[in-house]
DNA sequence: CTAGTTGCAAAGAGTTTGCATGGCG
DNA sequence: CGCCATGCAAACTCTTTGCAACTAG
């Protein structure tokens, strides 16, 4: 797939690579390189273009709030990947679970639960700093 | 709203109740009421009917994994207060935990990560049917 | 009776697809 | 030049809505 570089890619990618930090619907991804001029891709050109992308784990497809339509935003994740991440309610900081601890918590919850956790999601409560700071 | 009993409106009720364990779509709730014989409401009103349940706070509608369309379930918050849930993100269905299990999970966080997991925190991942669609 | 409900069909919104044309290599 | 890629419009899917017919109270 995707065996010339055409115009209309270039111009996706630039414009997906310039705007890697938000998730974009495929109309706003054609309204807004329409109006930076030029030759513009067609919304369905934009549709089978990411479908590339996401298939190729370039671009990954989320479905927003109202649930009626897709997000499309660049993929860029970096470490943090082998454990899993708690977030604290209070102070909001990102705690980074112990590797071996994440491992034991997937896996016992897929052995016992048959779930297979998705190991982006971010576990939420209060973390030891927090707590100890209610209970005096 | 919703001044008169109707047949359509109780069938829909008690066919929730029953199945109060599982979000489903409209047209799985209709294609059900409709094998089970006698008067079924059609997939317009059974919308309209749920919209105005959701707006009561009755049934609660939310997005399933595909994006592509909503699931309903009878609100149950009875019961759920001693165990997790995970939301799979394929179907969109709310798995709740063994309450064991459960347990364990937040002790063992609490214990060696000094991390006190919110209880009404929803885990997010693949449900064992989704997962086992996927590898055929 | 009379106003709330229903069912059908058509309209919407977002996404996908068929097909002739255009352009990369 | 041979194919792949594009653009347009039509098809699709799920949900919402308009309207005449129906029915609960």
């Amino acid at each position: 797939m995707a065996k010339y570089n055409t115009v209309q890619r270039d111009r996706l990618l630039d414009f997906l690579y310039e705007n890697k930090s938000k998730a974009m619907t495929v109309a706003e991804i054609t309204a807004s390189i329409k109006q930076s001029g030029g030759k513009c891709p067609a919304e369905s050109t934009v549709y089978r273009l990411i479908k590339e992308l996401v298939a190729e784990g370039v671009v990954k497809r989320t479905v927003n709030g109202i649930g009626r339509e897709f997000l499309y935003q660049l993929v860029d994740d970096e470490g943090c990947k082998e454990h899993l991440h708690m977030k604290c309610k209070e102070c909001g900081r990102m705690l980074h679970m112990d590797k071996e601890m994440s491992e034991k918590l997937i896996n016992t919850l897929s052995e016992h639960e048959g779930f297979c956790i998705d190991r982006k999601m971010v576990l939420t409560g209060v973390c030891s700093d927090c707590a100890k700071e209610q209970q005096p």
